[in-house]
RNA sequence: GGACCGGUAGCUCAGCUGGAUAGAGCAGCUGCCUUCUAAGCAGCAGGUCAUUGGUUCGAAUCCAAUCCGGUUCACCA
């Protein structure tokens, strides 16, 4: 259990005590104290005055007495300031608690609960390579099933491919006109990158033919929609969806070649599943369930044969569920397909990783599935995000300022070759070493740019100037543990110890800090944001640095002072290395 | 038009279940490498927390209105 957790029930307890009103916990409200002022944690007590009808000081005063007096092994003094009880936690708990901690290579990580979530995340479509918005939806999923595994839940990762549609089609299409037969072997182009150029191709000669038809004199709407390779690109989803052999044969090679592309960038980047959903398979799910809707009478029927729901009455529109023909929409299959997962893995919870231009859909498909009495429904989770933004707005494809993500992985690999090579520290590294470091290097300054601020957020990222290795980076986090696995590899084995005190203000500050660990991780899971994580982080490395730019650790003033910041220095090393795990960062034991 | 999200230092972001004098990083300016890795440390400077009103002991945080920006409301996926 936390400090923290530790003074709200203590707090709750001694009010009992003097007051005898129930109090929950909950309802104490601790904060750091402010460096101004004396104490460590502090109790805000505004909150209860005027139901004890107690001056604030008065209550202060009472209330510090008697948590003292009851818990003098764990606080050593207090003190009131306006509403303010300052409390300071005595430094054998602190020690204590490193001591207990320090070899812990699990340090944050809770028992098995016994849980099962579901994280669905990246889920690309084959047309075309991933960008920079891919990359967070990746970071971000893989983040949060570890985050979510840090916590004790089973976590089972899955991603839905968009590998059937008019989208592939332009790609294949394109591909039939002008490609002459390349493939990405004989033009030693990545696969997805070489079923996106045609993509591209697609693209261009529509607009093109498009032109063609309006200075015939056609209007606008008309050439767009009359473009001869766009009939075309419609004929074959036609025939796609009947299965014509030609057609499915050109979509699974050209597929295959995608997913040649994609393996190579999730190895890269370190995403994987446990189960990869294809929606050629799943598009049909869902049907059933219509039926279902209509003889609850959750849906209706229009008089052309459409169905809908009504979802008006909860503020939302009314949405389609069936077109008139009979084929299902999108939504319809994500209905079938949560129901798919339920009935395969029987999750709690099921995250979906998607961005926040989807929120609408979600909150859509939560709901038909509450008024469905689906067992799946209560468990969807939305872990929305905002988009990645350049300096000039947003990516656009068409325009060409997208940032390709296997571009930008390359760019910071090659930054972080580029910096190591100018600082000159690992000269002794093997080609494969400097390899990995630079993989690490480059990677975590990238994955920790796009997981340290909150996923609600839209971000900026500006190509012109690269993501940074100082201040709030990856590499300064990375650069800390280096530090630190340097000094214990010249140190004696990190021992247990019997100490005693007194804590100096920067140990004392480090081991506050490092007790809040467990909490922070619990903190991220509870609100999906792997943020929390990575600032955190941050804060330690910088509390660490202080630390040991004021404080000599191997020549400490007396070996029990050693012994001390040892520990205290092992364990940092050890809630970074967790910490950065978690966000999917590797550290460098030399950089 | 309805719904939802956002507006905090020059820039990128924390802080938002109301709590003490609003914090980091970058950029700018000063210092610090014969002692454990200077990808570091210490310091200076930088703010009408979009605006206005309200709620109260107390508001960046809650409520209302307004302004600005974004997303969404397809028989698209």
């Amino acid at each position: 259990m936390s400090v923290v957790t530790k003074i709200k029930e203590v707090t709750a307890a001694a009010i009992h005590q003097l007051y005898q009103v129930e109090l929950a916990a909950g309802d104490v409200l601790v904060n750091a104290t402010k460096p101004e002022f004396e104490g460590d944690y502090t109790v805000v007590l505004f909150a209860f005055v005027k139901q004890l009808k107690k001056s604030p000081d008065a209550l202060g005063q009472e209330l510090g007495q008697q948590i003292i007096s009851t818990h003098p092994d764990l606080f050593t003094a207090y003190n009131v300031i306006k509403g303010f009880l300052n409390l300071t936690v005595a430094d054998a708990y602190w020690l204590q608690f490193i001591n207990g901690q320090y070899s812990n290579t699990e340090f944050g990580h809770t028992k098995p609960n016994g849980e099962k979530v579901m994280v669905e995340y990246s889920s690309p479509n084959t047309n075309k390579p991933l960008h920079l918005g891919h990359l967070r939806n990746n970071f971000l999923g893989r983040s949060i099933a570890e985050i979510l595994k840090a916590n004790g839940n089973e976590v089972v990762k899955t991603c839905i491919v968009n590998d059937r549609g008019i989208h592939i089609c332009k790609s294949m299409i394109a591909w039939q006109l002008f490609g002459n037969g390349a493939t990405p072997a004989s033009t030693h182009t990545k696969g997805d990158h070489f079923v996106g150029d045609y993509y591209v191709k697609f693209n261009d000669e529509y607009k093109r033919q498009v032109e063609e038809l309006k200075a015939k004199g056609k209007l606008d709407e008309e050439a767009e929609k009359t473009a001869p390779i766009l009939l075309a690109t419609q004929q074959m989803l036609l025939d796609w969806e009947a299965g014509k052999p030609e057609v499915m044969e050109l979509w699974r090679t050209m597929n295959s070649w995608v997913y040649e592309g994609f393996d190579a960038t999730y190895q890269r980047i370190g995403s994987d599943f446990d189960k990869t959903y294809y929606e050629s398979d799943t598009y049909l799910l869902g049907k059933d369930l219509v039926e279902t809707g209509l003889a609850k009478k959750v849906f209706y029927q229009k008089p052309d044969g459409s169905v809908w729901i009504d979802l008006t009455a909860d503020g939302l529109d009314e949405k389609l569920v069936r077109r008139k023909d009979g084929t299902s929409v999108y939504i319809t299959q994500d209905i079938g397909l949560a129901e798919q997962k339920q009935k395969e893995f029987n999750a709690k919870q099921s995250i979906y990783v998607v961005g926040d231009e989807q929120n609408y859909h979600f909150k859509v498909l939560k709901l038909i599935c509450q008024k469905l009495g689906l067992p799946s429904a209560d468990g969807i989770y939305h872990l929305s995000y905002g988009m990645v933004e350049l300096p000039t707005g947003k990516m656009k494809s068409r325009e060409g300022t997208v940032v390709d993500a296997d571009d930008l992985v390359e760019e910071m690999v090659n930054i972080a070759r580029q910096k190591t090579e100018e600082l000159g520290k690992v000269k002794d590294f093997t080609e494969e070493e400097l390899q990995e470091l630079y993989d690490t290097i480059g990677l975590g300054a990238l994955k920790f740019f796009l997981l340290r601020v909150d996923p609600k957020k839209k971000m900026v990222f500006n190509p012109e100037e690269s993501i940074d290795f100082h201040g709030f980076t990856g590499p300064f986090i990375q650069y800390t543990h280096a530090r630190i696995k340097s000094i214990l590899r010249k140190a004696e084995p990190v021992t247990g110890i019997q100490e005693q005190g007194p804590l100096l203000p920067l140990e004392k500050e480090l081991s506050i800090h490092l007790e809040m660990f467990p909490t922070v991780l619990q903190d991220a899971a509870q609100e999906h944001d792997p943020s929390k994580v990575a600032i955190y982080v941050f804060n330690l490395a910088k509390i660490f640095n202080s630390f040991y730019t004021e404080h000599s650790i191997a020549n400490a003033e007396t070996p029990e002072k050693k012994a001390v910041r040892l520990q205290l220095s092992q364990l940092t090393a050890q809630a970074i290395k967790n910490g950065m795990s978690v966000l999917g960062i590797r550290v460098p034991e030399r950089m």
